[in-house]
DNA sequence: CTAGGGTTAG
């Protein structure tokens, strides 16, 4: 039997009928050893254990075990509160390792209140009981509180410091985790493979590409060989410090990382998050035709997040139904990334219906709800969802309130109160501290509604220098509004802080083009150029058959370029001939008359948009994305184009969706 | 008692 102990280790069933057997012969504690020698055991197995710790009267080890079971994601927090029950009737409530068991249990599935409630009652600790509150506190974002165990512990080990570290990664102290290990060295605590994975992930939460470059050399110098999961942390440090080639040389490399999925994640996020989105789908899809690795949660929720990004609706759905077959949709993250997906596709019905079918609802779920009505412009409907929020009993967060406040631009303009009261109410009745997003939200909102002098004052009376995203939301306020006057002086301010940033030009220049001031609109295009800022191009795209389409203006790349331009040119045709009139008024300036029109016509939406007709089927929605703001004659020509073909246009820009229908848009004329 | 990749907003 002894001899089949080493197949065991990749065959949990196996392992589980060896586990058994030795039961059955008496011999607990080899089937224990086996147990913890698993990757992932089967659960029949704990179970197993747990009844033959049971009929021994080992009620503690019992109850540990099963503290482990409750904790596994799959099982949510309810065994376990029976479980504590059950020890304090046995009488174990002082027991010292059932109750730092109940530790670790409550910081992966309870609450803080409960957490420190047993801490508190604990008549004896020992360093396990402290570095678990460490942990504890840091799970629950009380880096404080988990400092102050820390000092308080007398025989400090290398665990607790490796504890600390891996908190104040958890909480995006980077900083911190890496004065505290140069305290170790300096200490000479043992510094082992958790140290070092904390210290390159302390690099990876500061996205300093000097600092992980030192790092990653001390890391390799310091000799205590790699081991997968350095290399994996490694990995992806260099995918978050903006170092891709390095990144895809390691991933290249090492084969030897055990869980290929993890680094596939790494890869595809950095792509991700350094503007490659479309490589990063092409990755995905190698990984799933290569099966290296397996596609499991965490690497759907990230590609779910790029199908969002890209507008990937078919293939976001399609993971949607792989989630569905594999059984997994018990992981929140997950969840709540397929809501925002769909919303992010356009799909706000599927969005709502997957939010209501969840069984359990975290703050980012229901934000992720809120965002996805915002997307779509639906400002009552997202006081809904913020209202049943308040009916539940669900504490708001900072992000809820960003996206809240910015909810009353899609309300009636005699709402603007019931906004600025809530605005004045987020620290008094919620307890949060506005911060420059929820001023800029605000400002957005008052400028929306065209109350600038308000909107001024809160500016005045910020307990902190306005930052450029204030500027930024008020400026355009302004070009939304045609205010020149305001939009002068706040143009000031926002280049005096944003010199070197391009867009900050861009959104200068389009306040005085917005009003007809072509010259002046020029003017800074020029002296943005002089600077050798060059803006991001826009772009827009349309996927068909899981490929992007993606069109720059007048762009002749295009496999179909011919068929695109004969369509567009008799779609204007068709729009002129029931009174589309192209407003070159949204064309540069300097540019020559007689060019104007060709500028203007084929824009990228535009081309984007007429490929969309020519290709997808009838009946179904054309679905286009744009980088940027959508141009107004674009906006005019596309209502016009919903007529002509009867189609609906659904295109999604900076500022969120727009539906055209019947020779209507949603965003009712003002983004 | 301490380890890896993921979701919302800006």
């Amino acid at each position: 039997m002894h001899a089949l102990v080493t197949k065991a280790d990749d065959n949990p069933h196996l392992a589980n009928t060896l586990i058994t057997s030795y039961i059955k012969l008496g011999r607990i504690d080899y089937g224990h050893k086996l147990f913890f020698n698993l990757s992932t055991p089967i659960v029949v197995s704990y179970t197993a254990l747990i009844s033959a710790y049971a009929k021994c009267n080992r009620e503690d080890e019992a109850i540990k075990l099963w503290f482990e079971v409750a904790s596994m994601k799959s099982f949510g927090g309810m065994v376990g509160h029976q479980i504590h029950a059950h020890a304090l009737k046995v009488g174990l409530e002082m027991n010292l390792s059932v109750n730092n068991a109940l530790i670790g249990f409550y910081t992966k599935c309870g609450s803080v209140d409960d957490l420190v409630a047993v801490y508190e009652g604990m008549r004896a600790k020992d360093v396990i009981t402290l570095t678990g509150m460490i942990s504890g506190y840091m799970e629950f974002g009380m880096v404080e509180s988990a400092v102050e165990v820390f000092d308080q512990i007398p025989g400090r080990n290398c665990i607790s410091y490796n504890a600390l570290l891996t908190g104040f990664c958890q909480n995006g102290e980077g900083l911190r985790a890496l004065l505290m290990f140069r305290e170790m060295v300096e200490d000479h605590m043992e510094i082992s493979d958790f140290t070092l994975t904390s210290v390159v992930k302390a690099c990876a939460v500061l996205t300093e590409k000097e600092i992980s470059r030192q790092i990653h050399g001390f890391v390799i110098k310091c000799g205590c060989g790699s081991t997968a999961w350095i290399d994996a942390a490694l990995l992806d440090m260099c995918t978050k410090c903006g170092r891709m080639e390095e990144a895809q040389k390691m991933f290249g490399q090492w084969s030897h990382i055990q869980s290929r999925s993890v680094v596939w994640t790494s890869i595809i996020c950095g792509y991700a998050q350094n503007g490659q989105p479309d490589e990063a789908i092409s990755l995905f899809c190698k990984m799933q035709a290569d099966g290296d690795g397996t596609v499991d949660e965490v690497a759907s929720t990230a590609v779910l997040g790029v199908c969002g990004t890209l507008g990937f609706y078919e293939m976001g759905k399609q993971i949607h139904c792989n989630i569905l077959k594999s059984g997994f949709l018990s992981d929140l993250c997950l969840g709540n990334g397929v809501i925002s997906m769909y919303g992010k596709c356009g799909n706000m019905e599927d969005a709502i219906k997957l939010f209501n079918l969840m069984p359990k609802h975290d703050i980012v779920s229901w934000n992720s709800l809120i965002a996805s009505h915002l997307l779509h412009r639906q400002g009552e409907e997202a006081l809904v969802v913020w209202l049943n929020m308040e009916k539940v009993g669900i504490k708001p967060d900072s992000v809820t309130f960003v996206l809240i406040l910015s909810a009353y631009r899609y309300t009636m303009s005699s709402s603007v109160n019931t906004c600025r009261g809530l605005f004045y109410s987020m620290r008094s009745r919620y307890g949060i501290e506005p911060t420059s997003y929820h001023y800029s939200s605000m400002v957005g909102v008052l400028g929306y509604w065209g109350c600038f002098e308000e909107a001024e004052e809160l500016i005045k009376e910020l307990p902190f220098d306005p930052d450029a995203s204030i500027w930024r939301a008020l400026l355009d306020s302004c070009r939304l509004r045609s205010n020149t006057t305001l939009g002068r002086q706040v143009a000031k301010h926002l280049l005096a802080i944003k010199p070197q940033d391009p867009s900050t030009y861009i959104l200068v220049s389009n306040l005085y083009s917005a009003s007809g001031r072509w010259h002046c609109s020029d003017r800074v295009r020029n002296e943005m150029r002089e600077k050798g800022l060059r803006k991001h191009p826009s772009r827009s795209w349309v996927i068909y058959q899981n490929k992007i389409h993606s069109f720059y203006a007048r762009d002749k790349y295009h496999l179909q370029t011919k068929d695109i331009y004969s369509g567009l040119d008799i779609l204007i045709l068709e729009c002129m001939k029931i009174g589309y009139e192209p407003d070159t008024s949204f064309v540069l300036h300097e540019v020559e008359e007689h060019q104007k029109q060709d500028f203007l016509l084929y824009h990228s939406a535009k081309l984007a948009v007429t490929y969309g007709i020519l290709m997808i089927g009838l009946g179904r929605p054309v679905r286009v994305v744009k980088n940027i703001h959508l141009c107004g004659d674009c906006h005019t020509f596309f209502k016009y184009v919903s007529v002509v073909t009867g189609k609906e246009i659904s295109l999604r820009d900076a500022s969120g969706f727009h539906c055209f229908k019947n020779g209507e848009c949603s965003c009712g004329d003002y983004w």
